[in-house]
RNA sequence: GGCCCCGUGGUGUAGCGGCCUAACACACUUCCCUGUCAAGGAAGAGAUCGGCGGUUCAAAUCCGCUCGGGGUCGCCA
């Protein structure tokens, strides 16, 4: 790090560089001095990518240095500045709230902080601001959102930390209708000013859960592309294929995409895409290729079509097969069979994967799509129970009100989530403030007046006061950074980002604390602190 | 917890049973030259190939375990 005074003049004719910004010009240094010296770093700032991911974040504060680090640390800071812009003029009051709280047994596992003063407590932080907020809209904020850090304690991927960032949003005396209009307006927002080059579907597309998933395979689906999936289970049923007709007896679905062009895939290209199957979960993978050369798919004679079903289906099923997937001749349907959850996840991964082997993924667009109508209630097979696929406190469809008694699995919330090519971004849904509405929810989960009490009873002391009719939603600011900025992974807009096994390289945490530390919070650990350096 | 990929000087890679006394590029050190700006020239230092164990006459190379990184399914909103 040097300090040159001097006098800036022009450069000589011929020696002016025009890639440089600064390049007319030079400075005639007349005293220099050394603020501070460095060592040699361990990589190069100028280098793109620079480092294995792992050097980088030992030595953070020099990947830092990179200006695509800048970059992205700069629009970080825009999109955070255009949400306080955004909310504020539209009358939402910032509201902290504690992360030091207390466990609850729903969701996911908590992150956990020890209690000094209360022997054998312990605080959790939040997955989620959620009960704060609304209770909130008891206390009569209207309006409140705050970019707030949230923690679970689950294993990591590229679009999961430990703690990440969100934005909280929740609005009393509105509809699902009002809070997408407000969320569709920043993110527009957002998008317009900080990727003007991007295009950008107005207004987002509306999906409900239940056409996605049969469409897509996913509640998060790639919009940018087709490869649309068909449901094939009727004519699997009696087609003479057995691992068709047992997955179908078995209470599973047989469903497909139609890859346009892709008949001529080689042994060893659908051994991948088959691999892609097994990894999602799924038994196999059926593939059927149709050969290029017959003017429709109905005129296919059997020498055209190449699959291992060939020999047990007749030419019929086949033809139905190409009708159903909107199949042409020279294209090639992957047909999976097996639970729905799981075909939808092995076909999700194999349109993904395909739509951007193709070439079909535009990375230059923004398509949206806000996917509404959840489920409300996910029947635990290993419990035999029902319980709340979000939480318990988002309010059902009017429509369905009545089906909660005779048939909770039919019983959709409304509950939304927003998504861009193939993001979830954020979740959210209208609130159930009725108590009455709230017990029957716990009933129908099972709970007794006690799970609730020790569970609620705080949040629900909040509800006999008075609640208004509320909706809300959290909003990953990781993801959408990512996004915005086309990155792969959040850990790249994260200034000081975990490893997949929850470590930070360069401060080394966690760390061992002192037996002093532990025996101030009440603790002793089974394993000693300092296990790991030592075995 | 399962599966897959990766681990070679400071950094990025090559080598994939003997030709490896481990190669290349960038970085680094010293010297030379100098209107340079991705400078140039000369010389040089730097790795027991993540670790442990095994197979083999012979292992960076094959096998097992382990550690670390990444991806993913489960998990997770």
């Amino acid at each position: 790090m040097v300090q040159a005074t001097g006098t800036i003049a022009r450069r000589k004719p011929g020696a002016e560089n025009p890639n440089m910004p600064t390049g007319d010009v030079e400075l005639v240094v007349e005293s220099a001095t050394v603020l501070n010296s460095s060592k040699t770093p361990p990589f190069e700032v100028a280098d793109e990518p620079p480092a294995d991911e792992n050097v980088r974040l030992r030595y953070r504060f020099i990947d830092l240095r990179r200006p695509r680090m800048q970059e992205l640390l700069r629009l970080r800071h825009k999109v955070t500045h255009i949400m306080w812009d955004h909310l504020e003029e539209r009358g939402f009051l910032h509201v902290e709230t504690p992360i030091l709280l207390k466990s609850t047994p729903e969701g996911a596992r908590d992150y956990v902080v020890p209690s000094r003063v209360h022997p054998g407590k312990f605080y959790a932080q939040p997955q989620t601001p959620q009960q704060l907020k609304q209770i909130l809209m008891v206390s009569g904020v209207e309006r409140y959102f705050q970019i707030a850090h949230c923690f679970r304690d689950e294993d990591l991927r590229a679009d999961r930390q430990p703690e990440h960032t969100q934005l909280d949003l929740e609005m009393s005396f509105v509809h699902q209708e009002d809070v997408h209009a407000v969320v569709e307006g920043l993110y527009t927002r957002i998008v317009r000013e900080l990727r003007p080059d991007a295009k950008l579907i107005t207004p987002f597309t509306r999906l409900t859960h239940e056409e996605a998933v049969l469409r897509f395979g996913s509640d998060k689906p790639d919009l940018r592309f087709g490869l649309e999936l068909a449901d094939l289970t009727q004519v699997a049923a009696g087609a003479g294929f057995r691992v068709f007709e047992s997955a179908v007896q078995s209470g599973g679905v047989v469903r497909a995409v139609a890859v346009p062009g892709c008949a001529d895939y080689t042994r060893k290209q659908l051994d991948e895409l088959i691999d892609i199957a097994k990894s999602s979960g799924a038994g196999g993978l059926v593939s059927v290729a149709i050969a290029e050369g017959p003017a429709s798919i109905d005129q296919i004679a059997d020498g055209d079509v190449r699959s291992p079903i060939k020999s047990h289906v007749n030419l019929d099923v086949i033809k139905e097969i190409g009708r159903r997937t909107k199949a042409s001749p020279g294209d090639l349907v992957l047909i999976i069979a097996a639970k729905e959850k799981v075909a939808a996840v092995a076909l999700n991964n194999l349109r993904n994967t395909l739509g951007r082997r193709l070439g079909l993924v535009d990375d230059n667009l923004f398509h949206f799509a806000w996917v509404t109508d959840f489920p409300m209630f996910d029947f635990n097979e290993d419990q035999k129970r029902w319980e709340s696929a979000h939480n318990p406190f988002s309010a059902p469809r009017e429509v369905d009100v009545a089906l909660m008694d005779q048939d909770p699995g039919r019983v959709h919330a409304q509950q939304y989530d927003l998504t861009c090519n193939g993001w979830e971004l954020g979740s959210g849904s209208v609130r159930i403030h009725r108590p009455e509405m709230l017990e029957k929810v716990f009933k129908i989960i099972g709970y007794t007046q006690q799970d609730v009490d020790i569970r609620f009873g705080h949040f629900l002391r909040a509800f006999e006061y008075g609640v208004p009719p509320h909706a809300g939603m959290g909003l990953g600011l990781d993801r959408l950074c990512a996004l915005l900025g086309g990155e792969t992974s959040i850990r790249e807009v994260i200034a000081f980002p975990k490893t997949q096994t929850a470590m930070d390289p360069m401060f080394e945490s966690p760390g061992p604390i002192s037996g002093d530390q532990l025996e101030e919070l009440h603790i002793v650990t089974v394993t000693p602190p300092d296990a790991t350096a030592s075995s």
